[in-house]
DNA sequence: TGTTAGCACTCGTCGAATACGAGTGCTAAT
DNA sequence: ATTAGCACTCGTATTCGACGAGTGCTAACA
């Protein structure tokens, strides 16, 4: 266990090192007023604290850095809610003040928000898709051969894709069609869809229809078009700013890294609903070896999406995590009120 | 007018940098054995070129570097079509060899082979969905106060947004509504449809229902929905590895740029539909200040997209200028035989 | 026994001095 | 008109020493 005065160093190395970017060295930390003991105490204290693996150095002599462990136990054990202006309240709250044309629109501009506040890279996961239920089948003839499927989820998500009509398809049929699925499939989920369409639509509309076949399969490609929710990004350049990022080659797997969604979107999902915290390698990826990701969720209901704040490990985790939480309530409050779509 | 030994020795210089990214020097190009006069004539040559604006020294005595006029000069005047390998002419044709499933797939697929086959970063820019015509409106009441009202194009693209419905709104009234709208407005282009919306529709519909007004503001929402056409990027981080980009500001600058769709959009539409050249400050702005642009568009008919190549200033015109030229034709042939949506 | 002052030592950074080499411009010879 | 020869320029890489921030250890102190 750590003693008082060794919470006390810890938290003043990091807290300082986190908006400095520099190594803290004993003397600096001597100066902060309410540290009562001298450098040579505090090169002890820290000389434990190497040894018991939460500080690093550098180089042989130069002030220390907080490890990953270090950090971790910052965030577990040190991090004290902070106290925000209230011009950055206003600022968060005035998103939501707004009237909201579109859950879309919201989304992204809280997502712009939250990078200028914390001058991180946000991302911002979409709700799942998959989970929608089937509101309405359409299906809109295009030409002799093509039309369009159209697919209503029950919050309003449209999903649609253009499809060749088989040959020998007779265009009254279509009317018929829509019917049925409208019938039988109305509120099956669209991660259901697949399955339901195969078993239970098909024979349905064999005995009815000629080619049923083929406008089934073209109608299974709608319902898997989006197999994961949308990914908003803002301020992917923040993260050239921080001094971590002078390296050309950091900043080109991670570029590559925020330019697929689906990389993304597994990194940077959470794990369960509260806010977490993920700290260097604790991410599993080379690209951000050196960042830490603070994910939260929000939503209501079925309706969730969930916010992930990335940053170097030296980021400033108690802002982060005040601004996040200001931000999920928001979100969750503004989303439940008016069950718009995404 | 330039002598016959100042072109053979401005193209080299062109070429050899272009390859090379370092400043070239007498002594290199009289190694070349089509070269058959001496460094020293040489750098007369180049002292006279320099003076006429085609070249630059880095620092007074190292080689020469060609200058805008002279990349100018080069593209328009010493271009030569290229002989690709039949590996890589293979590798742009298999993307059209297959079954397209849908146009989108085809053209991010088409961005992906045309920056690896490059290295530069590609940006194709979609067609314009503002030309589209209106092929069917649908409305699909979500709840007791909201729906979401849905266009679909003459070409199977698909706009949609989510309302709330007025108070007092019949929902009987829905179909009666719809049916007007597609009576009215079939074959109007979503450009046109703001005004019609408002002159034509919005006296018919009041006629018959009782809250047309409100529900008329959230149809003009829809058609205004995309302003313009989508944009496709790839190999975004492929300017990290041209020289030129080791400077972390240029870095910052370029991926700025390119988080801006709007932006984007203006800077790289093609002015005709040939294949065109913009180089270094042609392109009017300091985040490409030394890049060149490649442009030239695609398509058939109304339905046109263009593609935009992005390198360095030194980039490797002719190779772009041949893979363009493939690649468009490629595209518009494909789009041509089955009209998908985008 | 815990704390602190003092001091030798380490290491990274910065600037000056130096050597090197690639390339030019000019002059004079062909 | 062309070219060989040569002095000169300038960027890069390397070395060296001075400087300073910071440590670890020892010995003195409360």
């Amino acid at each position: 266990m750590l003693t008082n005065r060794q919470l006390q160093i810890l938290q003043v190395i990091v807290d300082d090192f986190v908006s400095s970017a520099q190594p803290v060295g004993s003397r600096q930390i001597s100066k902060k007023d309410w540290i009562t003991f001298s450098p040579a105490t505090i090169r002890n204290e820290m000389a434990d604290l190497e040894e018991l693996g939460f500080l690093e150095k550098t180089h042989t002599s130069s002030g220390r850095v907080p490890s990953e462990k270090g950090y971790r136990f910052y965030v577990d054990h040190l991090l004290q809610p902070q106290i925000m202006s209230a011009d950055e309240v206003s600022q968060i709250q005035s998103v939501f003040k707004r009237q909201i044309v579109e859950a879309e629109q919201l989304i992204k501009e809280s997502a712009n928000i939250l990078s200028e506040l914390t001058t991180y890279t946000t991302v911002l996961l979409g709700p799942d898709v998959q989970r929608h239920k089937v509101k309405r089948f359409q299906i809109v003839p295009l030409s002799e051969d093509s039309a369009v499927a159209i697919i209503v989820t029950d919050n309003g998500h449209v999903e649609n894709r253009v499809f060749t009509l088989p040959e020998g398809f007779n265009p009254s049929d279509i009317e018929k069609m829509v019917n049925i699925l409208n019938d039988r499939l109305s509120g099956v989920s669209l991660q259901d869809l697949h399955l339901k369409l195969e078993l239970e639509a098909l024979a349905v509309l064999r005995q009815h229809i000629h080619t049923a076949d083929a406008v089934i399969q073209s109608l299974m490609q709608v319902a898997s078009g989006q197999k994961e929710g949308k990914v908003y990004y803002a301020g992917k350049t923040n993260m050239l700013n921080q001094p971590e990022f002078h390296d050309l080659n950091k900043v080109r797997m991670f570029m590559e890294l925020m330019d697929k969604d689906s990389q993304v979107q597994n990194l940077f999902k959470p794990l369960d609903s509260g806010i977490q915290i993920r700290i260097g390698s604790e991410n599993n990826h080379l690209a951000i070896e050196n960042c830490s990701v603070i994910t939260a969720s929000f939503g209501a209901g079925e309706e969730r999406g969930s916010i992930a704040i990335i940053g170097p490990t030296r980021m400033d985790y108690q802002r982060v995590v005040t601004i996040m939480d200001l931000m999920r309530r928001g979100l969750s409050n503004a989303l439940s009120h008016r069950n718009d779509s995404l």
